[in-house]
DNA sequence: AAGGTGTCCAACCGCGTGGTC
DNA sequence: AGACCACGCGGTTGGACACCT
């Protein structure tokens, strides 16, 4: 996990930093403060470069630093942050108290955007449920189509083994705004031999899917969109809407509003 | 048990920015 | 104005550890 003790063309040290090294680090900044990061291993008596000085008290030396675990909602506030925000990792984690942007960064590399990528790249299986959505941008009043998106039942969620919720269930659900964003919703059932859309719809929704009209088609809030999935026992519907963050953010929700880890 | 592979994370590196002269 | 310096930031790397076969 460290790196191997080494010395740069200066004779600086490099790698792991010791006890010995950080104690004479945190000796010098608690008693003279960081004033000038460039002459301060000379005076701690330290060979490291000043930038390595900096990173290690930073990081790690400095007081109210938070290391393990992250929290849902500190994972949740990263998601969203970083929805929002991008990469910008200090940004990000000036919001959390106590965590460095390094470890944020990590956190993002190793746990969260792995997670996502993993789940959604997983294989499909047998009676899939899977959820087709056209994003609508209102603004104006005008219909502007963006994508459409399909995503596949975890094999490791309970709906696999769950039947749909019923059209009439689907087409009674009102309008009102999915996260900010309207969405119309089909629905079909994926057997791999039969694809038949739920509701109105006519042609195959997954070959021509722009080219039907949206009669019959609904849109939904986000527990409008929940509810028949969680009347009947599926923990973590299909999430609607493609983009990683955002699928990601969707799971912590549902997450949170069964109170179990998915 | 041993070797291979993947994961995590501390630390390094290069670049951009702002301040000073 | 521009050269230099120090600092901060994001991307990347390296190696220990965990897990798998």
């Amino acid at each position: 996990m460290v790196r191997t003790p080494s010395c740069d063309k200066n004779g600086l040290k490099k790698g792991t930093w010791t006890p010995a090294e950080d104690k004479k680090l945190v000796d010098y900044v608690t008693t003279y403060g960081c004033w000038n990061w460039r002459q301060l291993p000379k005076n701690a008596g330290l060979s490291r470069c000043g930038k390595s000085c900096r990173l290690r008290w930073m990081n790690y030396l400095r007081p109210n630093v938070r290391r393990g675990n992250f929290s849902q909602e500190e994972d949740k506030l990263i998601l969203e942050l970083h929805h929002s925000l991008g990469n910008s990792w200090s940004t990000i984690a000036r919001q959390l108290p106590g965590r460095t942007d390094n470890e944020i960064k990590n956190h993002w590399h190793s746990s969260l955007k792995n997670r996502s990528t993993n789940l959604k790249s997983r294989p499909t299986v047998g009676n899939n449920l899977k959820i087709g959505i056209r994003k609508e941008d209102n603004i104006n009043g005008e219909l502007n189509m963006l994508d459409h998106v399909t995503h596949n039942i975890l094999e490791s969620t309970p709906i696999v083994t769950c039947s749909l919720p019923s059209s009439s269930t689907i087409s009674s659900l009102p309008h009102s705004d999915y996260w900010g964003t309207n969405f119309k919703i089909f629905g079909v059932e994926d057997d791999a031999c039969s694809r038949k859309p739920i509701g109105e719809n006519n042609g195959d929704f997954w070959t021509e899917p722009f080219l039907q009209d949206f009669e019959g088609n609904v849109n939904v809030s986000t527990d409008d969109f929940l509810k028949p999935f969680l009347e009947l026992g599926i923990l973590c519907p299909p999430c609607p809407i493609d983009d990683e963050e955002s699928f990601w953010f969707y799971r912590l929700h549902m997450e949170q509003i069964n109170e179990v880890q998915l």
